[in-house]
DNA sequence: TATAAAAATGATACGATGTATCATATCAAA
DNA sequence: TTTGATATGATACATCGTATCATTTTTATA
């Protein structure tokens, strides 16, 4: 079994245990934020699924779907690309701390990584000293990853 | 003389130094910033700056006028929000670090702070360890601002 | 001062992301 | 089996932003 087929099982699991249905249309989706292995618009996603696995879903579906999977923690949205990419986490058992995403501005590779809670807390100061409260430590960076940074034009 | 008229004053002495113009528009974007003391998207600053001013400037040449104000870094964009606020910094004479957005997913309110470069430090590294370079370390947080949080609903 | 070059602004069309709304289909429990 | 909940489809539209070409304004220089 593939790895991808692996962890849509996991998932599917993960959703019935709480009477949440991971529909075909669901899979597929998740499937293709999976196999793509990058982060993709709500509209790459329509593309990739229908050139992949031959489903037309329309764009208005794959927003509910991509919805419906942050609900269940399996996807996360990146507001700073307004793209989606599947979460690193989902065949783990334990509770994970909120995650960090770097973004590479070249290629739109994904990395999900998890800084320090000792770094998070002195965010957290810095932001509580300026009177804010800080709602979720989701930060997302713009990088460069290794391979970019290897076959990089402007260095 | 307020505020206001004190920092496009001194954003137009900045500019002059080097040849670049602050003419009127670029003056009205701008104040409409400062004034407003909050985030606002492109074409809520066209709606200010009719209202507020009576000056119809066209999107297309808010855009401009933005990119041009981003060059004299007298203008941030907000990339999280989609949004822009004016520099917090226009009137000090010495260079600063790249800096930090506290922005109030309610109200829109926007703080610009600095964070401590150790902290700063320990991301990077982190993020060196995860392989990827780090382009800007511009943070953007969603938060809660003071007043929000003392009348939030949600407590 | 006249005129050419450069800079700034305007007008229009369009692309991308995302939401609102109403209709239809599918599933699941009584 | 019917009924209510859930999922999906279709359409229109709002918002953010860019591409392109035209026009105006400013600046430099002959």
């Amino acid at each position: 079994m593939s790895k991808v087929q692996a962890i849509i099982e996991h998932a599917e699991r993960h959703c019935k245990e709480h009477g949440a249905r991971l529909t075909n249309k669901r899979k597929q989706v998740l499937s293709g934020l999976l196999q793509s292995e990058k982060a993709l618009s709500a509209y790459e996603l329509v593309e990739y699924c229908k050139t992949e696995f031959g489903e037309a879903i329309p764009a208005m579906s794959v927003y509910r779907i991509l919805d419906f999977l942050q609900d269940e923690r399996l996807v996360h949205k990146l507001n700073l690309a307004n793209k989606y990419v599947a979460c690193a986490h989902i065949t783990c058992s334990h509770d994970h701390e909120v995650p960090q995403f770097l973004i590479c501005s070249q290629c739109q590779r994904v990395k999900e990584i998890g800084i320090s809670k000792s770094t998070i807390a002195a965010l957290q100061r810095n932001v509580k000293d300026a009177g804010f409260h800080l709602i979720s430590p989701q930060l997302e960076m713009n990088c460069l990853c290794e391979s970019c940074i290897a076959g990089a034009t402007w260095q």
